[in-house]
DNA sequence: CCGGATCCTTGTCGATACTG
DNA sequence: CAGTATCGACAAGGATCCGG
């Protein structure tokens, strides 16, 4: 009870929608397992982890409770919580493919030069 | 000099374009210093500081050095290094604008319910 | 084992005061 | 006006612990 990182209790700092967005998603992390979603359409807690950016688990839950509370993403079975119980999007999770779509080709484009190794796919 | 913020310095998390983009704009100022150069032009720093989100003056600082280490950004006028010289994004800055469309637009859609007062422009 | 929770250290944020 | 310096609060990261 420390910290509850909940979507009540958001204070957003405009009524501008480019700044709501970035006071949901404006971190390193909750685009990261988004995009894990939409490419593997469900996901467990230890999956997330196998990804290559090497989430740490505190991280990870904070981040699976709040976009759940966000209604980003939800459980696949609603009854058994947890135990092998993957995540997957909703509606307003998968809508956010658009975003990461130009976000993706922005950084081909335009960070090569200072990242090389930076690879051709979504 | 104890942080360099630069982007030499700066270690990728992967060779993933989302993720590579996110080490690079994945936090809450540094798109909204791109939104307020794609609406307005050209700003000052004391101008950075009118927008409603009110970022303070260390963090401002620091993203636009950032942003200029990156090439997002350039001052208007290369000789005058301070003193009334503006800001403007370089063609990768303003290359951004589809992302914060896509953004501003999953916004409106998707956090309407959250946050009923916001707004439908860019 | 799996899905977290907890501890602890480090790093970053953010307000404000201050300087050239 | 364009930044820096300072300092407290808080978030990130790593390691480990715990319950089912």
């Amino acid at each position: 009870m420390e910290k509850e990182l909940d979507s009540e209790t958001l204070d957003w700092r405009s009524v501008c929608p480019i700044a709501s967005g970035l006071d949901v998603l404006g971190d390193k992390w909750s685009l990261i397992i988004v995009r894990d979603l939409i490419q593997h359409g469900t996901r467990t807690y230890s999956e997330f982890g196998d990804s290559p950016e090497r989430i740490s688990t505190n991280i990870l839950a904070a981040r699976l409770k709040w976009l759940t509370s966000l209604g980003l993403i939800e459980h696949v079975d609603p009854e058994r919580a947890s135990r092998n119980n993957a995540y997957r999007l909703t509606a307003s999770g998968l809508a956010l493919r658009p975003v990461l779509e130009e976000l993706g080709r922005w950084s081909q484009n335009h960070l090569k030069a200072l990242h090389p190794d930076i690879v051709d796919i979504l």
